[in-house]
RNA sequence: GGACCCGUGGUGUAAUGGUAGCACAGCAGAUUUUGGUUCUGUUAGUCGGGGUUCGAUACCCUGCGGGUCUACCA
């Protein structure tokens, strides 16, 4: 439905060219990741981008490893990367590797040699660098851009041979100096490496660079719509540039468009720094629910659905943008409310008293009884017109039981309040529909029975960082705003049907958020993560 | 200094020369046995200056602001 209403800028570029150049049947599309770190809910963006355009033309997609470097690569990292996107429910046509096509690439690079557009530089990496200069000046050409062909052919043999060392030699295309797009001043096309590679080991010991690379796969698997993200604009004359060297007529010439990449508050997206907090122990690990990569929001508790439904929320534009967290926030208290049971558990436990209670009662599957745990948060001595939960005095529904009513406390010799006594309204209890039951009372408190409850652990997770763009200041590192309280642990009390709970099962703790069971938990020690909080209304009154 | 790209409420995003709309956040109210949910209402925006046009968020010029580029990373 919609077919032809485009709901971003590449879709209308897609039509465009559909009326056009292309054929349905003749659309394609890939997600490229390197296998070089785990994904993000960035990539997950440009995910659902492809896949979901790819179901919507009903045309193909692949999973393309760009693994051009072995320096940085690894399996792990292919299969973390194949366990994310299958988790956010998408799955590829063809897997395919950049590393399958090093034969095809090595033999293009020798027809650019044949066509004078490429050569062998010998000179050091400094010197090359040097002699390219700035984005405002003109570079200096290498002495050896007019090395014959004959002495290029061989020079590449030799160095595909593995005679020279590392740095030695590498193949240059041959295109502008002077250009003010850097990508252009000869850019390399190969490197010498005398690395394993991680899928297909000593093979190669030159290996080609992402630009010379990811063009000619796109070619290789006739992809329709190479869709990269914005740093990579500059490079687009340069993909253009290697595709006209090896086009052949009836192809399809991949096209390649730009999308500005996500940015969220209170948390940062780039691999390399999200390394660097792994590193120093600021989290646990890749999968550490603060985290915004997928394994770590899968540990969280979020869902594939909500990070999907917030992924097409967001849009796609070029231009730069940091969406609110709220938004994210918004997309799994949506979906949970929708699906999780509902529980109560005490984070910060004060005892309450029932002394009218009566020793032996209980309700079926939620005990109830003469002493249980409430929240310390939900009891003041004395109240306040804004304050409609416990006080000394004052009434107060117990959810799915009775209305209670404060009557006095027990201090220790600090004077802080161990305990609460009450009486309760025998005829209130709910539902059963007694005209006592069906009173209205503002306040209503979660609560659990002390003796029947079980002691869990649970992970309070808040925002990584304290300040909103951690990452947008240039006087100041990122890790000066690290949160400190990032993560709380506490013991807490919870009703005993939570004995049954599995590992993944997600929960709302009443009037507290929801919950999930970490994958750590064993039989005597259930752990729960925190999800997210509910909108907490009363936190703003309270300050 | 150069090239390329981008500027719409606090945030994200629509409007493709014809009433500036949606979502999140905020605020107010109703409902509620979760201060949750639900429902209703509401605050708030086209970067500035010129031009083209009956009419410009859109097209042109210019200024300003932001991003990317000076890797044998991707």
């Amino acid at each position: 439905m919609n077919e032809h209403v485009p709901s971003h800028f590449i879709e209308e570029i897609i039509e465009n060219d559909l009326k056009k150049s292309v054929s349905r049947e003749n659309l394609r599309f890939r997600f490229p990741p390197e296998p070089n770190g785990y994904l993000h809910i960035g990539h997950a963006k440009a995910i659902c981008l492809n896949f979901e355009l790819s179901r919507k033309y009903g045309t193909s997609i692949n999973l393309r490893f760009d693994d051009t470097n072995p320096t940085k690569e690894g399996q792990n990292y292919v299969n973390s990367i194949k366990k994310d996107i299958l988790w956010l429910g998408f799955k590829w046509d063809k897997e395919c590797y950049a590393s399958d096509y090093f034969e095809q690439l090595y033999q293009w690079a020798k027809k650019l040699i044949w066509k004078g557009k490429a050569y062998v530089d010998e000179q050091s990496q400094e010197v090359i660098l040097a002699q390219r200069k700035t984005p405002f000046e003109a570079g200096i050409e290498s002495p050896y851009r007019r090395r014959s062909i004959k002495e290029n052919i061989e020079l590449l043999e030799r160095m595909r041979a593995g005679e020279f060392e590392e740095g030695q030699y590498v193949l240059r295309a041959k295109i502008d100096m002077n250009s003010p797009n850097m990508n252009l001043r000869d850019p390399i096309m190969y490197r010498i490496l005398k690395k394993s590679h991680h899928r297909i080991g000593k093979k190669w010991c030159i290996y080609p660079t992402y630009d010379w690379t990811h063009g000619q796969s796109d070619y290789i698997e006739q992809i329709s719509h190479s869709l990269c993200s914005i740093e990579f604009e500059n490079h687009r004359p340069l993909y253009n540039w290697y595709l006209d060297q090896i086009y052949e007529d009836g192809k399809i010439k991949p096209r390649q468009c730009e999308f500005s990449r996500l940015n969220l508050s209170y948390t940062i997206m780039s691999k390399r720094k999200l390394q660097r907090l792994i590193e120093k122990k600021y989290v646990q690990g890749w999968n550490d629910p603060r985290l915004p990569t997928l394994s770590g929001f899968r540990r969280r508790g979020y869902s594939p659905e909500a990070i999907r439904e917030f992924c097409n929320k967001i849009g796609v534009t070029k231009r730069d943008n940091v969406v609110d967290i709220s938004l994210l926030e918004f997309s799994i208290r949506k979906q949970l409310n929708k699906t999780a049971p509902r529980v109560m558990v005490i984070l910060d436990p004060i005892k309450l008293v029932i002394e009218n209670y009566p020793p032996k009662y209980g309700i079926r599957n939620l005990p109830f009884s003469k002493r249980l745990y409430i929240e310390r948060e939900d009891f003041m001595e004395v109240g306040s017109k804004k304050f409609f939960r416990l006080c000394l005095g004052g009434e107060v529904r117990l959810k799915n039981a009775y209305i209670i009513k404060g009557i006095s406390v027990i201090k220790d010799y600090e004077g802080k309040i161990i305990e609460v006594h009450s009486f309760y309204d025998y005829k209130s209890l709910s539902g059963s529909n007694t005209k006592e039951s069906l009173r209205k009372i503002k306040g209503t408190l979660h609560w659990v029975s002390s003796e029947h409850s079980i002691k869990v652990e649970v992970r309070l997770y808040d925002r990584l960082f304290s300040v909103p763009f951690p990452d947008g200041n240039k006087e100041r590192d990122f890790m000066d705003f690290i949160n400190p309280n990032s993560l709380k642990v506490v013991q807490g009390y919870g009703e005993p049907s939570l004995r049954e709970a599995k590992k993944g099962n997600i929960f709302q703790f009443q009037r507290l958020g929801y919950f999930c069971v970490d994958p750590d938990t064993y039989k005597e020690r259930i752990i729960f993560n925190r999800t997210v909080t509910l909108k907490d209304s009363w936190k703003k009154v309270k300050q």
